[in-house]
DNA sequence: ACACCTTCGTTCGAATTTGAACAACAGGAG
DNA sequence: CTCCTGTTGTTCAAATTCGAACGAAGGTGT
């Protein structure tokens, strides 16, 4: 027999995937990183935070459904708001019908953040992956990672 | 006209693939993250350390030439190869042909400490990404993840 | 031999991230 | 109401990360 408990290697295209996504993955947060910060002294992680917040309904979102939708601790959101706090992009706000609740809110002044950080950082984007890729895989891409994203927070909660 | 300097913003196809895209890449860090840490004591970097000095020629390689292969900074890389050097998995020896030259080498206890890593993070990296695509899906995301990390090696080296 | 520029790996301080522990509260079962 | 369990956001110490600065050495051209 071939497999007494011998797990299932990657095979070489497998590799290619997983090589390719955890290469991808660090090259792009690395010069992401660096024009976010450069162009507008914002770190990604800061720049995600501003940018889901300015989707949300009424600019504002709960520290836990933020943190969620930015995949991160708790305690790294908290950390990273009372910077952007400092910073007089975010403001925190209590929730009404929860004493314990905290809202994360877009000042005006995030506001304007976000509408100058963004071209450039979108610019970026395109041409470091979206314009590199053909509209098939693109779609490919995006279906993909839709799956692996909903098997992973669906895993992930309970 | 439509755009006086204002940007292409990215059309549902494309914010889907990039929104997947960071969203799987932070969701399968954490798993892994925590998977290799609960099974092996390990981080993903550390793992990934010994993976790359596992497969190199002489199961060593030098510091410049491991942190481009990580996607790392150096000094990222002398932390956690000393790091490893406590655990006594890796030994650092110097180069013969260059006095500031140094291999991080792996020990007999590193090369046991990848064979029973292993297992458990490729099976979890199958469970998480692998299995859950198709044939297909895994070829277009190696090809173009290929594609994307080869570019941006190219332009950020010179 | 000399000056010049690059490369190598480390060190340093600052910023960030994490998980565990915590206090305060919410929401239900009884 | 009262106990019980789960949630919420923060705090804390520890671990990690990064970039800039550094000393030391390689390599090249003159």
């Amino acid at each position: 027999m071939s497999s007494l408990n011998e797990p299932r290697w990657l095979d070489q295209d497998e590799m290619a995937a997983w090589r390719g996504f955890v290469v991808a993955s660090n090259l792009l947060n690395r010069r992401l990183e660096r024009q976010l910060k450069d162009d507008s002294g914002l770190s990604h992680q800061q720049y995600e935070i501003l940018v889901h917040l300015s989707a949300a309904p009424g600019d504002s979102l709960r520290m836990t459904e933020l943190a969620d939708k930015l995949v991160t601790s708790k305690s790294g959101l908290t950390y990273q708001v009372t910077q952007l706090e400092r910073m007089g992009l975010v403001a925190r706000r209590s929730c009404p019908s929860d004493v314990r609740g905290v809202f994360a809110e877009l000042t005006d002044q995030g506001r304007e953040m976000i509408r100058r950080a963004a071209p450039g950082h979108v610019a970026l984007v395109r041409e470091l992956l979206i314009d590199v890729l053909t509209r098939e895989q693109l779609a490919v891409l995006a279906e993909a990672l839709g799956t692996v994203s909903a098997r992973l927070r669906q895993d992930d909660t309970p």
